[in-house]
RNA sequence: GGGGCGUUAGCUCAGUCGGUAGAGCAGUUGACUUUUAAUCAAUUGGUCGAGCGUUCGAAUCGCUCACGCCCCA
């Protein structure tokens, strides 16, 4: 069957289906409105926040409310509702918590106060009135003027259990959001977790940019990319995996210190890891190199870990890690003999070695890998889990590394580290490659690969090359990624959790 | 890609051995002027994810598919 046919007439049938009796009723009640009057009224001035009224009055008792009249407009939502006969409590929630009205017929008059009896759970209202305490304690706003602000045509979830059903909950982030105090904070969290992230380093003085996120050669990572075509070039274009090679062309120009805070797309599997469109900090410090990186990430994640915590110690799913501590700092090989005993140095020191441990562990191996990518596998398959505490990982081989400046000694290896916080990895940094030769060799051997088969392998990009033959700095540039650092320091097990709209497949 | 679990009223969930659908909340009606998931009484609401099959009979058993969650690659 034809796929626009039948889209057509189902989303005619989906429309006549959700219709149910509780939106019909709802339905009527804003015909009602819209005949009497204005149904959706712009003209109420809201001055309150719940969370500053409850704040501001904690430590007033009942008796100190009877002596001083504090008059206040608040709005909201309606998440609870109880009627008694000729008064009535409702509890509006606003962005910023939730606060009892008192609603009386006696101080609302007869009309208000009826059409008030039939407003639903979800509706925005506005409340002007006097605070009191009632007599369990509840600061309450005893209400003389009530509104209603929008008619909310959908009934809310279950008052009590909220809405649990994830799915819902994630293509429906709203209702989510309107239904879980536990939702809102991770949000919050979130922002402010960025916020810190981008005051920290504007403090140390390095300037926030914004580089294309459509690019003509998607480069600075390997990742398989989203492509896209633009109609007036009549080029094919992609979605940025990584903004890297863009803000060192900014430190060539001159910008010692960059950043930039935004989204990548890499166009892979979903889990509870990977979303496909998630959030990255890369930051460049000219004349730094990646021992300096280390240092400023275990400031970063110090203070970032107390200005949204209040401690340095993160819990997370049961474990807790301390970001207090010095973090370890270990190389690839050394850990990998650290977490498996039964090998020696030797094990993976040579091709033939590496490829028969890979095998024993059941990678599979392709014929063009060399040594330093077999060593990662080796890594990613026995390490990476168990790197629980925070660990710079060090030395990454130059192989799958083709940005990363070579080590002086050692040129199999780079000045390179990566960052692992509860077997996840959560930052990537190392001295740049500023010489342009070697990085145009590295670019060619790229190419070798992704005709090898690799469809992750770089591009080679003629204008960075270029770029770089007038010079770069020494400089060191890292990347760390925002969503599962959000999810650390909110302890979310999926990165869904941390994002407000995350991928699904369409319903 | 493989495996496990799930999908029943607007929401949260029951549903026995296969015998044709239940509760709580929400809604509606009534009572109730300081409640706290208000309470009390009555009551409406269902294409049991979709399709095919087995059967006299399927929410229930089998197969296929869709979507989701979790684990693995």
């Amino acid at each position: 069957m034809s796929k626009e046919h039948s889209q057509n007439t189902e989303n005619q049938e989906v429309e006549v289906q959700d219709e149910n009796q509780l939106i019909a009723l709802r339905r009527e009640k804003l015909g009602e409105m819209r005949e009497a009057g204005i149904a959706f009224p712009n003209d109420f001035n809201r001055e309150f926040y719940a969370a500053d009224l409850q704040k501001k009055y904690e430590e007033f008792e009942k008796p100190w409310f009877n002596d001083n009249e504090i008059r206040v407009s608040v709005a909201g939502r309606i998440m609870l509702k109880r009627v008694m006969g000729k008064a009535s409590f409702i509890t509006i929630s606003d962005t910023s918590g939730r606060i009892q009205v008192y609603a009386q017929i006696k101080l609302l008059g007869e009309e208000v106060y009826e059409s008030f009896k039939t407003w639903d759970s979800g509706d925005i209202v506005g409340i002007e009135g006097v605070l009191f305490r009632t007599q369990t304690g509840e600061l309450t706003v005893k209400a003389d003027k009530a509104q209603l602000l929008t008619k909310s045509l959908r009934p809310l979830p279950e008052k009590f259990h909220g809405l649990s059903d994830q799915e819902q909950r994630y293509r429906q982030r709203y209702l989510d959001l309107i239904m879980s105090d536990e939702t809102r904070d991770t949000f919050k969290m979130r922002s402010k977790i960025v916020s810190y992230i981008r005051r920290f380093f504007e403090d140390r003085e390095f300037m926030e940019v914004e580089t294309p996120m459509l690019q003509v050669i998607p480069g600075g990572a390997t990742a398989r990319p989203f492509e896209t075509h633009h109609n007036a070039l009549d080029i094919d274009m992609y979605l940025r995996i990584a903004p890297e090679l863009y803000l060192k062309r900014l430190v060539v120009g001159g910008f010692d210190k960059v950043f930039e805070i935004n989204r990548n797309f890499r166009n892979e599997g979903l889990s509870t890891r990977h979303n496909p469109e998630f959030t990255m900090i890369e930051f460049y410090q000219a004349y730094a190199t990646f021992h300096d990186l280390m240092d400023i990430t275990e400031d970063l994640l110090r203070g970032l870990a107390i200005d949204v915590l209040g401690t340095t110690e993160v819990s997370y799913q049961g474990e807790v890690f301390d970001f207090a501590k010095t973090f370890d700092r270990i190389s690839v090989t050394d850990s990998i003999l650290k977490y498996n005993s039964d090998l020696n140095a030797d094990n993976i020191a040579s091709l033939d070695a590496a490829k028969a441990v890979a095998k024993n562990l059941g990678i599979h191996v392709e014929e063009y890998w060399g040594l330093g990518k077999i060593q990662m596998e080796i890594f990613d398959e026995t390490v990476e889990k168990k790197l629980l505490n925070p660990t710079f990982i060090t030395e990454y081989p130059a192989e799958v590394s083709p940005l990363a400046r070579r080590n002086d000694d050692n040129d199999f290896i780079t000045d390179r580290f990566e960052l692992f916080i509860g077997g996840r990895e959560i930052g990537n940094g190392f001295s740049e490659l500023n010489d342009a030769e070697d990085q145009a060799e590295r670019f060619q051997k790229q190419v070798a690969e992704k005709d090898a088969g690799d469809d992750e392998a770089m591009h080679y990009d003629a204008d960075y090359i270029r770029a770089l033959e007038y010079g770069m700095p020494p400089t060191a540039g890292e990347g760390i990624g925002i969503d599962r650092l959000v999810m650390l320091l909110t302890d979310s097990p999926s990165i869904r959790d941390v994002i407000l709209f995350p991928h699904m497949r369409p319903e």
